[in-house]
DNA sequence: CTGAAAGCGCTAACAC
DNA sequence: GTGTTAGCGCTTTCAG
């Protein structure tokens, strides 16, 4: 068979011949330029480039034991916020020489297991996760297991490294904004309460924060299915104690009960108020606006991964000594109104 | 130092020693069972259960010349179109048994350059592009250098292997649509027109079915930066001339034209009808649901991923012949409606 | 400043 | 059915 080898890739060997050094000298030109003299530097980045040469990943990474590769365990990228943070996530790795595995979970706990498995098995240098309910998650122990460094990004947890925001304070900004503009029946809506430990937290700030303004809460409205939500959700917007205002507990949320309030025929912000949680992009383009707490999503990633970055360099773990707190802020947007 | 090696993940040379059999049969035992006796099998299995072993993958990848890791460019995954489809991909490479490294290139033709050499020096094994003009795109040149299969999604060009929906034969369902409502003065808005070719194919559709329908196209309105095209539309907005619908070249810039109406006191579709075109999944749960194209994101990441898995098994470049051109299907939503 | 040699962990001929 | 051997492409002592 002829041509055999005509686009088989140059190999550190066919550079070392063709500029009249050895293998060793080659790599030193490349990793450490310092050792070598201008001179045969400059013999070897011209046979490089002549050849087209790039060094292969793998025979580098077996040998260093250093993958530069990072992996990411996320729920899903349908959620605008995940999408956000992985861009994050990719710059900076992309800026800091590192490429990126991600994989999807959808919200499976023994996925999310199964994915940092893999993750480790592909040699990843560390991992950025975003895990349902940090406080028992099989996925960390599984982390664990192995000497790697992780970050968790959203989930906020006193045991872990976590990059993440205050959810509770925010949602308390919401509820007071809320009554601040006269409401009183208020109602939180989300996912599955059991399955987010993101939620969780919410709901305990929004638990709170009625409480301190002296308010009794609506029943928890909790719409476990996306196909189902926007008629869950409206099946409790009748009635004549029906609530004002609808605390959401993700912007995705929001948007489903804005359209639920609108099969009902209540306009918004004018017949009911609605809020969201997480700032996607989208959010704060729609019509109307919505109110929410906007989180940085994509410098929660690109910060997940400095930590990386930086216990790789030092070869040292973080630890939850090194979790960051981002600051968020508040969207007033168009989705809130006076009670009525 | 003690205990260095107290961490260090077990070789196939730890597993052969323990169960009392050679690396070569460990090897067997996990990629050609078959050729291994069961009681063998057995014993491989458990020592590597008990050494928690998991192979190399830089080792196998060296040795192999195959890293079952596909390749992903994408512009950003901040339009959800993108993040569905990446999810889409990342979905069906997981089920094959392929990792993906996605890279953005935020609409950077050099970057697009950019992500492919660093994703073939990663050494993978295919790649899935989108890229900004599939005509002229260095970074196709890039990937044809080298003897690896590669997919594009979204692009739809003759001389490229591309999974993709006829773009401009749906555009024409659009404008259809909006002439049968009875509108006569429409516009067309898109981003940078000379920056995407799905862009140009829905702009030729456009200006294909205007002439069909005897009607004269109102000026492109195009609106380069994100920062600004609410304004941008706006100002195309008022007059007695103002168009009666705006025929957006995606559902992001259909939400910011919405907008733009409301804040010149239309209210859409009454006043004015808008339509949008890739269907994520977020235009369908707006108020009003975006009458859009909803393209199979997902599926075209996942048709995406076959081609290329197809491909590998059987040593063999996918070429144009393969293209898929996948259903795409009109959502009519709410946000057009009689012209007045 | 440069080269020789060993080996990272794995698989694939080839023997037996 | 199983073992032996060689080598994928690279980096890194160790000599010189």
């Amino acid at each position: 068979m002829p041509h055999r080898h005509r686009h088989a890739r140059a190999s550190i060997h066919d550079i070392a011949q063709s500029a009249g050094v050895s293998p060793a000298t080659v790599s030193r030109a490349f990793n450490a330029p310092e050792l070598v003299s201008e001179a045969t530097r400059a013999l070897v980045h011209h046979a490089a480039q002549r050849l087209h040469y790039r060094p292969n990943a793998s025979a580098r990474t077996l040998r260093t034991q250093r993958s530069h590769v990072l992996g990411v365990v996320l729920p899903t990228l349908t959620n605008p916020v995940f999408a956000e943070c992985l861009e994050g996530i990719a710059q900076s790795a992309a800026a800091a020489g590192y490429a990126i595995m991600p994989h999807t979970t959808d919200y499976h706990v023994a996925s999310e297991q199964a994915c940092v498995a893999s993750l480790q098995a592909a040699g990843v240098d560390g991992l950025v996760l975003v895990v349902s309910d940090a406080s028992r998650s099989p996925a960390l122990e599984q982390v664990r297991r192995e000497r790697r460094p992780y970050v968790l990004a959203y989930n906020q947890h006193p045991a872990h490294p976590c990059v993440s925001v205050e959810g509770e304070k925010a949602m308390a900004t919401l509820v007071e904004h809320l009554v601040g503009l006269g409401h009183r029946r208020i109602a939180m809506v989300c996912g599955q309460l059991h399955a987010s430990d993101r939620a969780q937290q919410r709901h305990a700030g929004f638990l709170a924060s009625m409480k301190a303004a002296g308010l009794d809460p609506l029943p928890l409205i909790e719409v476990p299915f996306v196909a189902t939500a926007i008629e869950d959700i409206e099946r409790n917007l009748s009635g004549p104690q029906r609530p004002t205002a609808l605390v959401c507990s993700n912007d995705l949320i929001a948007i489903r009960a804005i359209r639920a309030a609108h099969q009902r025929g209540l306009s918004v912000p004018r017949d009911i108020s609605i809020t969201g949680f997480d700032g996607i992009g989208l959010g704060l383009e729609l019509t109307p606006a919505l109110s929410t707490i906007v989180q940085p999503n994509a410098e929660i990633g690109r910060r997940s991964v400095e930590l990386l970055r930086d216990a790789l360099v030092r070869a040292t773990l973080p630890d939850s000594g090194s979790s960051l707190l981002l600051p968020y802020r508040f969207n007033a947007g168009e989705s809130c109104g006076l009670a009525r």
